[in-house]
DNA sequence: ATGGCATATCCTATATGA
């Protein structure tokens, strides 16, 4: 069972790429980040003739959070993490599909620090880490996906040197999510590529995609129940260098379905 | 310290992203 995260960077401009991905590497679960539509632009028809069945939670513009599955029906959950009820950000959606929970997350930026998109960024943060407390010792098994927002360490980057101001380096962002992680939860990606760089995300400037000067701020993580699951991970780093790419490229786990019934 | 680029929208401009 193949599960994936993509920030697709605008749903409607992004579906003959997101298109492309799907039909070649076939994925069983996709999360999808920054439609940047409303709910009722989102292509489900398109996705559905491709033999996708679709979650989603649109907002015009902005933000945005699908969950895809070629396989069952995703179950909706939820759609927004507790612990807010002013907060209207698309964001957050956690769906069963095919025995899994699938929490599909779109972690606030933050830029710029300080200031009060970074307070955001931090309160949507502790949101997130106390109800996956409810999710890492879940009986079920469980995956945290999506666009974290946040480069670990400074290994998951190609030179922290011209980011060290960005939130994404922020001593918080890193001290929350290494606190989310210290709850149990497998960061995929980096248990099986431990001595690796591995990237998820090249800006548009400077040719950083051409310079493979990328960070690492997509990730999967696993409760205690799937994390015996996992055989592979990776990132489908062709798909950022498509025509008219999204600038992160889809960051995906293998898992073994006997070890996820199990 | 700034800007480089891409996207969406109330689009000869502005906000957001990371």
């Amino acid at each position: 069972m193949k599960i994936a995260t993509f920030n697709v960077n605008g749903i409607k401009t992004r579906l003959p790429n997101l298109l492309e991905w799907l039909a070649r590497e076939q994925p069983d679960v996709a999360c999808l980040q920054e439609l940047k539509a409303l709910d009722a632009a989102f292509p489900v028809d398109e996705l559905r003739e491709a033999g996708w069945r679709s979650l989603w939670k649109g907002q015009r513009s902005w933000n945005g959070v699908a969950i895809l599955s070629r396989g069952g029906e995703p179950l909706e959950i939820r759609r927004e993490l507790p612990g807010d009820a002013a907060d209207e950000q698309s964001r957050y959606l956690e769906a069963a599909v095919d025995g899994v929970v699938v929490a599909c997350l779109y972690l606030p930026n933050g830029n710029p620090q300080p200031g009060p998109k970074f307070d955001y960024k931090l309160a949507w943060f502790e949101r997130l880490i106390a109800h996956a407390r409810t999710l890492v010792e879940s009986e079920h098994p469980v995956v945290l996906a999506g666009d974290f927002n946040v480069v670990p360490t400074d290994f998951d980057i190609y030179n922290p040197r011209s980011w060290k101001k960005d939130a994404l380096l922020q001593p918080q962002s890193r001290e929350a999510y290494a606190r989310l992680l210290a709850q149990g939860w497998t960061d995929a990606l980096r248990q099986l590529h431990p001595d690796e760089a591995v990237f998820t995300f090249w800006d548009y400037f400077r040719q950083h995609w051409q310079r493979n000067a990328g960070l690492r701020i997509d990730h999967l993580l696993l409760n205690r129940r799937l994390a015996p699951a996992l055989r592979e991970a990776g990132v489908d780093t062709w798909v950022r260098g498509k025509e008219r790419a999204s600038d992160h490229a889809p960051t995906w786990v293998r898992l073994e379905p006997a070890a996820i019934r199990a």
